[in-house]
RNA sequence: GCGUCGGUGGCAGAGCGGUCAAUUGCAACAGGCUGUAAACCUGUCGCCCAAUGGGCUACGGAGGUUCGAAUCCUCCCCGGCGCA
């Protein structure tokens, strides 16, 4: 039995887009749905009470950072990670409310951002073109300082990875095995395989070994899970508290990714995500190449697109069926000045914001305000942005759902691209 | 008034005879950010041009020494400190 129920209300015709109603131990998730990201146990800059009502509905966290910084124990004790962060039904962050539903991920990112991508200029975006600074021309791939000093801070094998801390330097070990126990600890409703996220820019044979090692690590983590639900079903009167998702990877080769979409789906997860690398600009053809393997998952079953944010990006992969979404870009690119609007982003530190006085979305300040704040470094700048970007994603999703039950949804989506994009 | 230290790009502050249109920080201007090493990172930052090169003007002002001066000398102007 597994943790959650999944239940599709609506189908778009011809596309997969859909509607549907996650069921967790901690609550509903109204799909499609966008997890903001609180890697540490913080979705940065915000409180988990104006998360909640911005709309989100789950919010994703990570293993490695939260086994690293306080240690799983301590969330456990503390009675699992929506308790541990106040992500509660409560108005108040430290109040006693019916804790909510929430996801981490497994440390596989962290194989790829500590990893293979540490210390240089790339991210699970980029493509080889993306190496060169197109306002300097200089090639940038590699902070030679850093990786002279440090090397990667992710060391892969077959049987795991081997992690320095790039807190203080110490040695940890992550394995499957160990990621879902860490992940047990943590009591996240929704849970990831470790998995390896590999850069856009490996060859055919390294995305093709990199991909069956993560199937091999895919099965270690179900069994790894199941193992130790079966103790601890015996013990809690036969209720599952956790759901486990398996990610597909394949890297840019769509024949992998196929690939990877099929052997994954036939292990008997609870949900999947889709993993790993696709390319950046919208209008290129790779994220929906690679969207294409959702036609080899159970159509029945929730899926993940993991770190997939940029609002594009969401409604594609919305329009082929994915169900889920986190990314750090709304807080990230808030913090640093940048907010999304509907005809596109907007940098707020730019000059002409200075004496701009026109409202700044539904944040009831104006541009010229938050652009002061941006500027001066108060945390409060940083805050204000966060929000109205998560409010944005929100909004755009909440719409986008909306949409398909109207069965409006590719003209939201045409819509929306035309102005953003435009 | 005497003595002394100092006046360098928007600011702070290196440089102290050629490798200097001049290190660095800040500010400014622009860009980047997609399962968060990220309240971060990158680029530009005297003027002009037929610009991976060349020209011009610049390190308080005016002279001078030198093949060559932001760097040395003289005088002047301005500021800090000390003594009267």
């Amino acid at each position: 039995m597994s943790a959650i129920s999944f239940a599709i209300e609506k189908r778009a015709p011809l596309r997969g887009a859909r509607v549907g109603i996650l069921t967790t131990p901690h609550g509903v998730i109204h799909t499609p749905a966008f997890a903001p990201v609180g890697t540490k146990a913080s979705v940065k800059g915000i409180l988990p009470s104006e998360v909640a009502k911005l709309g989100a509905e789950v919010v994703l966290a990570n293993t490695y950072h939260l086994y690293l910084q306080p240690g799983e124990q301590i969330v456990k004790e503390a009675g699992g990670l929506a308790k541990f962060m106040g992500w509660s039904d409560s108005s108040s962050p430290l109040g006693s409310g019916a804790a909510k539903p929430t996801i981490t991920d497994s440390g596989g990112f962290q194989v790829f951002s500590l990893g293979a991508a540490f210390g240089k200029k790339i991210s699970k975006f980029d493509g080889m073109r993306d190496f060169v600074n197109p306002s300097s021309d200089k090639p940038v791939i590699f902070d030679e300082e850093v990786a002279s000093q440090h090397g990667q801070l992710a060391i892969i094998d077959d049987e795991g990875v081997s992690f320095t801390s790039h807190i203080d330097g110490s040695l940890h070990r992550f394995t499957p095995e160990r990621s879902v126990e860490i992940q047990h600890a943590l009591g996240a409703d929704i849970f990831f395989a470790f998995d390896e996220c590999t850069a856009p820019t490996e060859t055919y044979e390294y995305q093709k070994d990199a991909m069956e090692r993560t199937h091999r690590w895919a099965e270690r983590s179900l069994k790894a899970h199941r193992q130790m639900e079966y103790a601890r079903l015996r013990e809690n009167s036969g209720v599952a508290k956790q759901a486990i998702f398996g990610i597909a990877q394949g890297g840019q080769f769509d024949d992998l990714r196929k690939l990877s979409a099929k052997t994954i789906a036939e292990m008997g997860f609870d949900g999947f995500g889709l993993g790993g690398s696709f390319s950046k600009k919208y209008g290129d053809d790779s994220l929906e190449s690679a969207l294409q393997m959702l036609k080899e998952l159970p159509d029945t079953m929730p899926v993940h697109g993991l770190g997939i944010g940029e609002p594009g990006d969401i409604l594609a992969s919305i329009a082929a069926g994915v169900d889920l979404f986190d990314c750090v870009a709304p807080t990230r690119l808030g913090r640093h000045g940048t907010i999304y609007t509907k005809n596109g982003l907007v940098h707020l530190k730019n000059e002409k914001y200075r004496n701009d006085f026109s409202p700044l979305g539904e944040s009831g300040f104006t541009h010229a305000y938050v652009s002061h704040l941006i500027r001066s470094g108060e945390m409060l700048g940083a805050t204000i942005a966060s929000m109205h970007n998560l409010k944005f994603i929100l909004d755009l999703v909440a719409h986008a759902r909306q949409a398909i039950l109207n069965d409006t949804f590719e003209e939201y989506r045409a819509d929306f691209v035309n102005k953003y994009y435009g």
